[in-house]
Parts: structure tokens; sequence; C-alpha cells
DNA sequence: GATGAATGAGTTTTCATTCAT
DNA sequence: AATGAATGAAAACTCATTCAT
């Protein structure tokens, strides 16, 4: 870990914290200064501003998760494997930080002109990634080309998303298999006998 | 429109405008009173806090798209076609007032202790028509039993939600018919050929 | 009771229960007129405002207790006994009207300017009437003639008024008897054996 | 003086003067932080809220009394000096601050449950002292035994109390001497020859 | 006479940001 | 590099008062 990181972790985590408990707006400078366990000043010191220190907050968590998405998608060799990594990895990562994602889904997809371009770049970057896939898929014959490529990628990432905050922050018990079971079951072939 | 109205609707026209584009912190009540051409002391005479008159719209927003599902439902007569209207009236519901369905995804179902019993009475209540829809499925035998039918239900829910706000809100053009199409095709015989 | 009272009394009577509890700034015209059963446009058709409710309220109550001094005072025929009524009639009347004193205390005699005028000329009204009776008992030689009449005269009012305070509101048990005759023996022949 | 005093101090002095000149309710943050020279927030930095800095004041108030009333008291050997010295500290110290006193008869004294613990903490503590010295002159044998001691105690406070605010707020020209005198013969011997 | 919906000036409070140390 | 006291703009909310009915 190099010297800048020193003091930008404990923030980090302390901001993941805050944010995800109380959102954007009503989370606290302070109280993420107190819960870090730093100075106020410290956090303008390092990250200029509050929505900044947001923003790298959304861009390396999305990061992360395209990362991860990337690296199993590339150990697949066809488009059926590579889709059912995909939503492995994207159900995972929102059961290991779901008040991220929590984050996530209410400041980024429920905003537009608030963030602008950098939420609107990570927004989109994750979407392509989906995007060339489904196309993959026309392209190969496994998937229906009659499908909208555009509204097939929003409807993956929202019924994982939203499947998984529901179970994840209402639920008490839920059986992490059932879902990723379902999930894929519909995607794939649908909820018809 | 009786009396209580008169004052009441011009103010939900302007609430439901300032909630959608700033969300619920950003927006200020008063820039609702101006908007709505009123005092501001009105407001809370009316509605007693930003807060509830919040909830006072979400309520009778959900309750509108609550009242067309439920009439549509009712005027099947099988689990599949009664899903394809839910679908069809969700999404237009979303077209129709995707500036509020923005607010009502983020500020709703973004938040968990926030909006407390209403909010969550609120989305458990739109749920349940859901779910019951699955579970007569699974009872009819049209459904695949082994699918949960909680997760089915947000599934759902998620794939029109964000499909149709992605595509509403972020691209300049979309064709209504294709997104229909593509939603109810994944939904009930998934994407593969 | 005529026309003018079937409404003014129920007002009467509420504000002096809410001024009471709340003070002249924390209490409200709405709660008075919720509290009396009456629209809040009816007060200020009868008594103008709020501040006039209040003053009509302790010109009324200060009346009474005048009154009351003055028939007991009347009775006797020398200062002593005079005196020993005029406590007792003034404790008494602080322990009927307790909450109303209370009000009387702190807003009236705790402010200067804030009540002008009419509070003063309640003020000194009552106080004159101890202090006729301070100079006259210099003048028949039962008093000692070194005392400064002011000060004897509010420090009267003052043990009276605290004493029963403090015992009314402060204390659950007390004995009427013993604050009485502690209050008399103080102030004839003070607290030395 | 060290760094914390330097902006609590104007703060402080302002907030004494405009309390006592409106009152709790009266007085505005905005007139403080403008007669103290300073900006609104920094009060709000250094107290809380209007309510603490209001009971800090109190506090810091009767705890110079306490003090200078128990130094006096301690440098007397029996109970008639003592009390003759207390009658004597309180009196001044009214004198002196005589608008504090205002505030606090009226505030302190004037409510029950608006001020809570904190006030009836304050109120206790100083009342003990005189009680204390009340009981110890019965034991003494100097003091009759059949007073109230409770009684006795706030007749004594409200005694000098209404008396001082009677005269140092209300006539122009006064006697100190006069007073103190007067209260001193009161309260020992009564006002009968 | 009585009402109560509407008003808007006035208040407390919050908090991102700055900057002298 | 780091701090945290100070700031002030902005926001929610209150309530005495008015006035059309």
């Amino acid at each position: 870990m190099d010297r800048e990181q020193r003091k930008r972790l404990p923030i980090f985590e302390a901001a993941i914290k805050v944010f995800s408990e109380k959102g954007f707006e009503k989370a606290t400078v302070d109280e993420i200064a107190e819960r870090a366990g730093i100075a106020k000043g410290t956090i303008y010191y390092n990250y200029g501003s509050k929505k900044n220190l947001f923003l790298s907050l959304i861009e390396e968590g999305i990061e992360r998760l395209e990362t991860a998405v990337k690296k199993e998608i590339a150990r697949r060799n066809n488009v059926r494997t590579k889709l059912e990594a995909l939503i492995t990895v994207q159900l995972q990562f929102f059961d290991d930080y779901n008040s991220f994602c929590k984050v996530l889904l209410s400041e980024v997809w429920g905003r537009d002109t608030r963030w602008e371009e950098k939420a609107e770049r990570i927004r989109s970057g994750y979407f392509s990634i989906i995007k060339d896939l489904i196309d993959a898929g026309k392209v190969e014959g496994v998937i229906k080309k009659e499908l909208d490529t555009g509204t097939t990628s929003s409807a993956l990432f929202g019924m994982i998303g939203i499947a998984a905050l529901d179970r994840f922050l209402f639920e008490k018990e839920y059986s992490y298999e059932d879902i990723l079971n379902t999930l894929k079951s519909i995607f794939f072939s649908g909820i018809e006998k």
C-alpha cells in the first residue's frame, strides 16, 4: 500500500458505510470523518468535495464489478456460459456489497442530470459489456434476433439488481442458490414450462 | 372537484415535477410552493410536512398503478394473459409517468429504513399482486414450480422498471413496441432460441 | 350570563390552561381555539389579538385577587389582621389558580418593557394595596418605621408568591396550614426565637 | 484566557444581554450572533442549540451566585451571620446582574416542565444551601422550630428576589442600604415592633 | 357573528466548504 | 500534509393574523 492509500483507505471505507446508510444527501462529511477517525479537513484535502468523494466511491465500486465480470467472462468460451458467469458475479457482488449497491441503484440509476457525465460514463461502461455479449449471442445464433439488445441488457441488469436488493435488504431469510437458479432460469428459458 | 381539491391539486402537480427533477432531498418546499403559485405556508397547512407531501404523492401514484393493473388483470382469464397485461400496464405507466417512477425507484426501492412502514406497505402491496399471479400460475401448471416466487416477482418488477427507465430517460429514440415485446419474450420464454 | 359571555367564557378558560402550560410565547392561538371548541377566527373576532387576550386574562385574574383581598381587608379593623387576611387570601389564590399565577409571575413580573403600561398598571395597582396597609401600620405604630415601604411590600408579595409556587408546583405533598403559618410567623415576627 | 474562550466569551456576553432584554423565546440567535460580532453558525458550532446556550448561561450564572454565597458563608461562624451574608450576597448579585436575574426568575422559576431536569437541578441546588442553614439554625436553637423549612427557604429567596427586581427594574431611585436592612429586619425579627 | 383556509415573515438549525495554523 | 474552528447560505417549519364566505 503506497503512502497515498494510508489515509485514503479509511476514508473510503467510512464513506461507503455512511453513504449506504444515509444516502448521498443525508450523509454528512462530519460523520464520515468521525467514523474514519480523521479530521474533516483531511477529506477535503484528499478528495476536494463531498460529491467527488462519492463519485470516486462509485467509480471504484463499478470498476471492481467490471473487473470481476470481465475476468470470469474471459475464462468461458461461449455466450451462454459467459452470461451465466455475468449473472453469478453480479449477484455475488450485490450480495457482498449490498449496501453499496443500494446507493448505486438509488443515486446513480435513479437520477439523470445530477451526476452528469461521470455517472453516465460509469453506467454505460458496464452496460456495454452486457450489450456486447447479447450481440455476440445473436451472431452466434444462440440468442433470438428479435430481442432489442438495449432492452435485454437493462432488463438483465434490472432483474438481477432489484431481485438481489429485494432479497438481501427486505427478507430475513433467503437461499442464495434459489435466487441464482431462478434468475438464470428466467433469463435463459423464461418462466413457462 | 370539491373545495379541498382546489388548492391541493396544483400543489400535487408542482410537487410531482419538483420531486422528479430533484429527488426528495434536493427538492425544496419553497420551489414547490412557487411553482404551484401558492404560499409556502399553504403546503404545510395542507400536508403538514415535506415528508408527508412526498408520501401522499407516492401513495397516490402507486394507487393509480395498482388500480390500472388490477382492472386489466380482472379482464383476462388465465395467468399468461394476466401477466402480459401486468407487463403492458406497468410499462405504460413507467412511460406515462417516467419522472415520477424515477423517484419511486430511487427513493422507495432504494432506501430501506428511511421511509419506514408506509413505504414498505406500498412496496409489498404492489409486490403481492405479482406474487399471487406467479403462485396461481404454478398451481395452474403453466409456470415452472422450481422458480422462487419472491425472486421471480422482484425480477419481473426490476426488469420492467430498469429497462423502462433506461430507455425512457437515457435514450433519445426507442420503440415502445420493441421494449414491450422484448420484455414479454424474455420473461415468458427466455432469451434463448 | 349575557350573550357576549357565551363565547368568551370557554375561550377564557382554555386560554388560562394553555398559557399556564406553555407560557405566552409557546402558547398558540390554534391550541386555545381547539381546546375551547371554537374556530380560531372567533378568538380574533372577540379579542383582536393574542396579546390582548392574554392581557385580558391577567387583568381579570388580578381583579379577582384584588376584589377578594379588598373584601377581606374591609372586614378587619386593624392593620395586623388586615395583613393576615391579605396573606391568607393571596396564598389561597395562588393555591386555587397556581397555573395562572405561574404565568403571572413569569410573564408580568419577569418582564419589563414587553407588556408596557397595562402590565405596569396591573402590577402597581395590586402593590399599592399592600403599601397602603404598611404605611397605615406605621402610622398606627404597629410597624417599624425604619422599614422601607416599597421593599416591604414587594418582599411580602415575593415571599408568598415564590413560596406558594415552589410548594404547589414542585412538591408533591405539602401542608397548606404549615405554609400559611410559616409565612405569617416570618413576616410578623421573623425567624428568630 | 485559553483559545476556547476567545470565541465563547463574546457569545456569552451577547447572549446574556439579548436573553435578558427579550426573554428566551423572543431572543433570536441571529441577534445574539450579530451582537457578538460572529457568524450564526459559530454559535451552533460552540453550543449546539439555542436552548443549550441558554442553559449554559443559567448554569454559569447560578454557579457564580453559589460560589459567592458559599465563600461568604464559610467565613462566618454562626447561622445568623451566615444568613445575613446570604441575603447580602444574593441582593448584591441581583443588583449586579439584574437583567440576568429577571430571566432567571421568569424562565427557570416560572416554568416547570420546560427546562426539565437541568433547570430543576439548578434550582434545588441553590435551595439546599438555604435549607441547610435553616435546619442548622433550628438545631442551634436560634430559629423557631415550628417554621416549615421548605417554606422558609423559598420565602427568603422570594422576598429577596422579587423585592430586588421590583426596586432595580421598576424604580428609578432606590437606596441599596435601605433594601438590605429592610429585608434583614423582616426576615430575622418581622415587621412588628 | 363566526369561520377556517391561506398567508408570509420570521426562526431555528444544518452542513459543505474554506483557510489560518 | 493535516487540522478543525468558523462561516453563511439555504432549508424546514411555525404561527399570528387576515379576509372572503
